[in-house]
DNA sequence: CCGCGGGCCTGAGAGC
DNA sequence: TGCTCTCAGGCCCGCG
């Protein structure tokens, strides 16, 4: 899945669908998705209108009339697609039957405006849930994100004071969704190149003893914002699952300097860009010029 | 509390 | 061609 990139442009890709719609029928293909539907899933929905379509993390989250916010994760191969009336039926194709579900397909929203809007998972390591909204601050799922790395809040100051006293790499850290909201192994590697910091590197040593933020953190923070806005305005990378909500594929891919580059000449140095595993996933760097 | 490793799933691609 | 093995963008949980 997904990083914030990806999620952020699938956002962007469905708000147009669900924004002001109403669910006029759904369907819970598949209740046994990371967590199972509720039983009443589909009926908890229908009738009611999307009043917006936000983002928190990784999530999505779908403001509802009925007081519920529906809290969506694309897990790891989730994707969602947009279809509207006439669309799906095939050119020569005239009986009138319903539209084939693809390989799974697991929950279809049928929306008033006449979209049909699909979530697709095949390893089923995504969710949605239910959360009335005045008890959303407390949801565990979200109760213990960390600051969106684009908002004018998230500072260097702030990533030290997250960083300041953690055994752990910067890689691991800048992985940790309590540290900071929305990066994944791809990301993470990515704005540790631009920072031109070793993703071994402890992550305490962003700041001073203080807490205090030094030269580094100040980079850090540049490089996540500035790889964040790069890969949201090419809507986000598609390497194997991620597509736009209208099945367009994003173009952040073609831009990783380091990310999936095993063995090629580093952008900067022209050394070679090197992988190794951090806690159990790979971590792409360049030696000589990540320090 | 912290950090690590296992497990959840399916599919793609490599190697034999 | 077909089998087996490894790996994949995430995150919860249990262990030490």
């Amino acid at each position: 899945m997904p990083e914030l990139p990806e999620v952020e442009t699938v956002r962007r890709g469905l708000a147009p669908a669900m924004e002001g719609a109403r669910f006029t029928h759904v369907e819970a293909r598949r209740r046994d998705l990371r967590w199972p539907l509720p039983k009443d899933f589909a009926k908890r929905l229908e009738g009611t209108t999307v009043e917006g379509l936000g983002r928190r993390a990784k999530y999505l989250l779908a403001d509802l009339s009925s007081g519920d916010v529906l809290v969506m994760h694309l897990g790891m191969s989730g994707s969602f697609r947009v279809s509207h009336a006439g669309q799906e039926r095939a050119p020569g194709n005239y009986h009138h039957e319903r539209p084939k579900h693809a390989a799974h397909d697991h929950v279809v929203f049928h929306m008033s405006n006449g979209a049909t809007v699909t979530f697709n998972d095949p390893r089923r390591f995504g969710s949605m849930k239910l959360v009335p909204r005045a008890k959303l601050e407390q949801e565990p799922l979200l109760r213990s994100i960390g600051p969106e790395p684009l908002g004018n809040e998230f500072d260097a100051a702030m990533l030290a004071k997250a960083c300041a006293g953690k055994k752990t790499s910067l890689k691991a850290a800048l992985s940790d969704q309590r540290v900071v909201a929305g990066l994944g192994n791809i990301y993470v590697c990515e704005a540790l190149f631009r920072a031109r910091l070793s993703p071994k590197r402890r992550a305490s040593t962003i700041a001073d003893r203080n807490g205090k933020p030094n030269g580094r953190a100040a980079a850090l923070v540049e490089a996540i914002k500035t790889v964040l806005h790069d890969a949201i305005k090419a809507g986000g990378s598609s390497l194997r699952d991620h597509r736009r909500a209208d099945g367009s594929l994003g173009d952040f891919q073609h831009n990783f300097q380091v990310y999936d580059c095993e063995g090629k000449p580093c952008p900067s140095c022209k050394g070679k860009v090197k992988r190794v595993v951090q806690t159990g996933r790979s971590t792409f760097y360049c030696p000589s010029c990540q320090k």
